[in-house]
DNA sequence: TCAAAAGTGTTTGTTATACACCCATGA
DNA sequence: TCATGGGTGTATAACAAACACTTTTGA
């Protein structure tokens, strides 16, 4: 990832990394020596025959020392942005990883996503996509189960989707969601918070559902 | 697109263009001289300078002559699959026409997506991605309207998102959750087709509306 | 005047939201 | 025994799906 090719590069792969703090996102960045911007989004140029997502795999492992929970593609950015190689395109990866799980290795730090420092035009692009992408997929995908440990309380991962979300969810009528999603299962065992009841323990293990057949929804975005 | 460049091929963008013929998706090829399939999806190597975007929009132009109703990028493709260039990574964009409107330049024909010729394993993971963007963003974004034309019919607009979601759906309900997203609206004109009652004209012109701010909803995959 | 397609009022069942309450624990 | 957070039964509102019907035209 430090080393610069000399002419013609073709493209390089950036992985935007995050993960869910007490109460807001923050990404990984990697600490520069000599660029513009001090911090940048860790990336690498794929070696030949090296896949797109295993280039991916690869910075994120160079990152945190194991590969993230989840990972998918959000797009290619270019479109004349700068970005600190002088690739003319960069393809983007969204990880996911659990807070606690999440020990970076010198020279990388999270950052709140309010209090990012200055980052190069095309990584501010892609970690802005990123965040994006985060909020639209998330009852797509299991997004809040993969910022959270394998086994989680019911309290915890609610408080994870209100965080996602920006807003507060009503207790009751997240759990009775979640049932009638079969996405958790109780484990045998009770964490006691401190002070009031413990809380059962969960872990994410959906079951094979037929997905409710609704009709057209028609949610589209404003004009 | 037809010019392959020497060596060292950045990257290329190729535009999936997809249009809805009687009961089916189709998507637009041009034919090769000189490959090793007979038939690719548009593409093209940008030149310095010109952003991903636009040089989609070329592709787009140089085959239909005249710019798709909608274009978003899907993603990029590369992952040692071949593709007609030497390049190792291409960027896919989802380019939607009406059907009428389209009538594609010589060298290029539209096929249904069920009877796809032979394409390159790179192209054709481009043209499943889009399908599979297609129907994942129906009720996201206002695709059935950009394989409409300007005006048309409630019935030309269910039929479309029943072939689009690939199922029926009902008449009344279809009209009613129409009406509650406020999406179009009703022009002074009819039009008779055949027997029957003619049907009224309509324009996509949505108002914007206030989204119901539902919590979570759990749609997950399956796993 | 009948078939065909457009368009609508009303009912029914499902799902989301919320209130109100009980449970278990540490201080 | 009381404050704190976990957990749940039940009512109400919102919504989706369907039925059944009226309207308007061409053959």
């Amino acid at each position: 990832m430090r080393e610069r090719p000399s002419r013609a590069t073709p493209h390089t792969v950036d992985a935007v990394l995050a993960t869910a703090t007490g109460n807001e996102l923050a990404i990984l960045l990697v600490r520069n020596s000599s660029e513009r911007e001090r911090w940048s989004v860790p990336w690498r140029t794929p070696q030949a025959g090296e896949t797109l997502a295993a280039a991916a795999a690869t910075v994120a492992k160079d990152a945190l020392g194991e590969p993230p929970a989840w990972m998918e593609q959000i797009g290619a950015f270019g479109d004349g942005k700068r970005h600190p190689s002088e690739a003319e395109v960069s393809v983007a990866y969204l990880g996911l990883v659990p807070h606690d799980t999440a020990s970076p290795r010198t020279g990388y730090a999270w950052f709140q996503v309010t209090e990012l420092p200055p980052l190069a035009p095309r990584q501010r692009a892609m970690v802005e996509g990123a965040t994006k992408a985060i909020e639209g997929s998330l009852d797509q995908a299991p997004i809040a189960f993969r910022l959270l440990p394998a086994t989680f309380t019911l309290s915890e991962l609610q408080h994870m989707y209100e965080l996602l979300l920006g807003k507060r969810l009503h207790k009751a009528s997240f759990r009775r969601a979640l049932q009638a999603a079969w996405l958790v299962e109780p484990m045998d065992e009770w964490r006691s918070e401190g002070r009031g009841r413990p809380a059962q323990l969960f872990q994410y293990l959906p079951k094979k559902k037929r997905r409710p057949h609704r009709g057209v929804r028609f949610d589209f975005l404003y004009p």
